[in-house]
DNA sequence: GGTAGACCTGGACGC
DNA sequence: GCGTCCAGGTCTACC
């Protein structure tokens, strides 16, 4: 079945999709002409479809795998628009960006918007198989935690959506590391997973909280496994852009842009950025580095 | 508050 | 094919 949504203000889908590494994590796909993206996803009521997102015209395209009763539909909906960061209001970052010159690209393409999980769970887990390893890692940790515990869909196995909180819960710490090579972080990930599944943690909750970013940078550190860069990667993907989710490429980057290649620290990306105020998240994201190799 | 060392994995590299 | 080294954030212990 196919519908269709109607953002509140223009939207490029393509730099949504392309804002960060995201869409190549799987239940993510990406879709063969590059311009639009597909997710596996299990449904409140346990259902798993899988969905593709795509621009026609000013509208955003969702085509599903099945047909959806009207409050499954309402929830594809909803997700989707969370997911695209549709309701996200760039104007006054715009604004004061209309000036600097290594962020007319942003600008111009209309980015912004930041991908995220429809489950700030899957967002956390992500982002803590994101730490203390490269990339192509990453993404081997993350197929293997979805095709392990996620549930297949019903006319395609081997697509799976992510896995929810009591699936991980359910495994033990050694099973994780047995099966997703997720190493130390299986105790993170388990741990996680349990206080979600017991309900000691409201984890969903603090996606819409109205708490000021610093004490909800706060929350998201007394998350084992998560610390200061993780803290701010995730207040990032909540619209949050007053911490610097810095890392060994962002120390890297800044010392190109700004120091001849000499090393740098966390409080030299934070100054370099500070002028930014409550954007200078954004600005970092955006900034482009193309002159750096 | 700041620092050092340990934690794991997978890829690159040398032999 | 095997062994060694390295990159990548966070945690814990210690000062």
């Amino acid at each position: 079945m196919q519908f269709t949504l109607n953002p509140p203000s223009p939207i490029s889908l393509y730099s949504v999709i392309h804002s960060h590494g995201w869409f190549q994590l799987v239940p993510f796909e990406i879709l063969d002409d590059g311009q639009g993206l597909a997710y596996t996803m299990q449904l409140a009521a346990g259902r798993v479809t899988r969905f593709e997102v795509s621009a026609v015209d000013n509208l955003i395209q969702i085509s599903t795998s099945n047909d959806l009763p009207a409050d499954e539909e309402a929830e594809v909906r909803k997700s989707v628009r969370w997911m695209l960061s549709m309701d996200s209001n760039l104007e006054d970052f715009y604004e004061a960006a209309k000036d600097e010159p290594r962020l007319q690209k942003a600008i111009q393409k209309g980015a912004g918007r930041i991908l995220r999980s429809p489950s700030l769970f899957e967002d956390v887990v992500k982002t803590i198989l994101t730490t203390n390893t490269l990339w192509n890692a990453t993404k081997s940790m993350t197929r293997k935690l979805v095709s392990a515990y996620g549930t297949a869909h019903p006319h395609d196995p081997n697509l799976h959506a992510f896995p929810k909180p009591e699936a991980v819960a359910s495994v033990s710490e050694e099973e994780l590391k047995e099966t997703v090579r997720v190493g130390y972080r299986a105790p993170f990930i388990a741990e996680l997973a349990r206080r979600i599944a017991d309900g000691s943690l409201d984890l969903e909750g603090l996606r819409t909280s109205q708490l000021p970013s610093k004490e909800l940078r706060a929350e998201f550190l007394k998350i084992k496994g998560l610390g200061p860069y993780a803290a701010a990667n995730l207040l990032m993907l909540l619209g949050r852009y007053d911490f610097l989710p810095i890392d060994s490429w962002a120390l890297k980057m800044v010392s190109l842009e700004w120091h001849n290649g000499a090393p740098v620290k966390p409080a030299d990306v934070e100054k370099a950025f500070s002028r930014w105020g409550n954007f200078k998240g954004l600005a970092y994201w955006l900034w482009d580095w193309t002159s750096n190799p």
